[in-house]
DNA sequence: TTGTACGCGTTATCAT
DNA sequence: ATGATAACGCGTACAA
């Protein structure tokens, strides 16, 4: 029922041309004459003749396609990193092949397994929540190259994109004992990240360089959700001592925290502070407003998608690990001047 | 300096067999013997043998991908879309080439080319905000087969899946009228979308039901976007008489009107009821909670893979439009009860 | 300057 | 039951 796609044999036949002669006039290689080359232009151009990239992929074995491991894009984070990917590749004349595990390691597997069968040139990606063993990346170490970013694989041999958790987490933590603080939990991501533990560290350091004691039970481990950010925020308010502020893991579950400390009649931030990280849309719409540690999601899309083109390009691959810095946003749920 | 891919020729080569018998034993054909197709079977396994996808694709004319043209991901709503679609077409064995528009015609005219030129079995659209004109589309109408979702093509020869946006923005107002309301404006999307139109229809409708005049003034076009929300909430908060309700073309709109309120003292709903269309994550976040039409966004999603696939199983095209029903989900920013 | 022949990986058709 | 060959669309080494 629908018509055919029209190829370089079509044009040689009307112009009696042979197929070499089209293809070359079609490329402006320099042995052709003018004469054809414009009677070949101007037929192509007359009958939408498209060069079928499948076929080159198979002639060239390179398909300018990347393939995009992603945990989720219904994720102001994700997305935003996907549009600076996005914008790079498509630069370079580079095609996305994205792929989506919904935060599944099964599915993960497979979606990787099926970008490998479509022979994409190169690999971006950011694990899943529950991704624990790297198998699935490690039988295709060396073949083609793979640049992680933010959820990553502690791999040396790999390349990686990220924000500084470490130094993140410590100036968010640094933050709210400046404001007062003294008695700060934590709730943190599911522990197998990288993300998660990182982000953890940083915020033990900054309580050891106050020289407060860490205490566990003010540590949650471990999700993402804003439901997960609710359940922490009960436990941490069933607790004899309660903390005076929460420092989450991201902007999701701290929203989280703050609808159930509001529900609670807990008044933020005078009696709890909040701060997340990420700064996505939903930070300025909660109210109080959600300080946060802003990520430079565009600039960390595009700064992986510029990597792997570097790889890409050059013949021997020497991994790098990017590290982008993140900032301080002050808004309301940790603004304790009198003012206020 | 990356490793190649085993193809059934090596396959042939290590048995001392034909190409043929390989990839007969590759597909369970019958013709073949019980102990070479083990054999096959064993080696192909051991070198992790798996088939070029772009071969089949170049051979079989069919390249079992579905191309999604989309505005933009970072969007609760598409997102949700994306993924109803991305499990169907998962299941059907199907592959998805995302692209992203950033609410930009000409760019969505590029990705359409690509896709075109990529060979897809079918494509899966919604418009950006600015398309007006449809002539990329009907360069390829009837070439393979189209079906539009959400922000639709008003053409009786393509595929269409919506929600009934008449019949939500109708019991949107209705809901607004019921609770009290007299005088309630609207905050439209961009004009030239089928969308919008079909809200102001609705909200049109309801009025003149009710026996009120219509009054130009109270209708503000065209945006999505908070920002757009904001500007035409302090549109109508200029007007000599205001509004005691508004209903807004989507949830993201109605966050800006719901946060440009409260800056200016006005109560909601007692002063100005709000109510959205979507009902986004950001519903439950904003403060109050903003009331608002639900939409089966992943049932959109998953609708408009299966009419694709039945448009790729049959031999003729038959155009539907399949509609989907909205739902009422009040919340404080339009509950009037007594008791709150 | 143009044409021929082959290869990319796979399968269908036609032998054998 | 197995093998040779052509074809999908394109590019290129080689020949003319």
């Amino acid at each position: 029922m629908y018509q055919e796609q029209v190829t370089i044999k079509d044009i040689a036949k009307k112009l009696n041309l042979s197929l070499s002669t089209v293809s070359r006039a079609l490329r402006n290689h320099p042995d052709v004459s003018q004469e054809t080359r414009k009677k070949v232009l101007a037929l192509a151009e007359k009958l939408h003749y498209e060069k079928n990239p499948l076929a080159l992929s198979l002639r060239n074995q390179k398909t300018f396609s990347i393939g995009v491991v992603l945990p989720e894009v219904a994720n102001s984070f994700f997305s935003s990193v996907l549009s600076g990917i996005q914008h790079v590749a498509h630069e370079a004349g580079y095609n996305l092949l994205i792929t989506l595990s919904d935060e599944s390691a099964a599915r993960e597997q497979e979606n990787l397994k099926h970008l490998w069968r479509y022979r994409v040139d190169g690999i971006l990606a950011a694990v899943s929540k529950e991704t624990s063993s790297f198998e699935h990346f490690e039988a295709i170490l060396g073949k083609i190259p793979i640049v992680f970013f933010d959820r990553i694989w502690a791999n040396p041999q790999v390349s990686k994109v990220t924000v500084d958790d470490y130094e993140g987490a410590f100036t968010a933590t640094k933050h709210l004992l400046a404001i007062g603080c003294k008695r700060i939990a934590h709730i943190a991501g599911p522990s197998n990240l990288q993300v998660t533990q990182n982000r953890l560290e940083g915020y033990l350091a900054a309580l050891r360089q106050s020289n407060l004691s860490v205490d566990q039970e003010l540590i949650i481990d471990g999700g993402f959700s804003r439901d997960f950010g609710r359940q922490a925020t009960q436990q941490l308010l069933a607790l004899p001592q309660r903390p005076d502020a929460i420092f989450c893991v991201n902007d999701r579950s701290a929203i989280g925290c703050i609808l159930t400390l509001k529900e609670r009649q807990v008044a933020i931030p005078e009696e709890i502070a909040v701060i997340g990280f990420t700064n996505s849309e939903t930070a300025t719409i909660v109210s109080p407003t959600l300080s946060t540690m802003a990520q430079p999601t565009l600039a960390l899309g595009r700064l992986s998608m510029n990597l792997m083109l570097k790889h890409l390009n050059q013949e021997d691959f020497i991994p790098e690990h990017q590290v982008l810095k993140t900032n301080l946003i002050v808004r309301q749920s940790t603004d304790r001047t009198p003012s206020s």
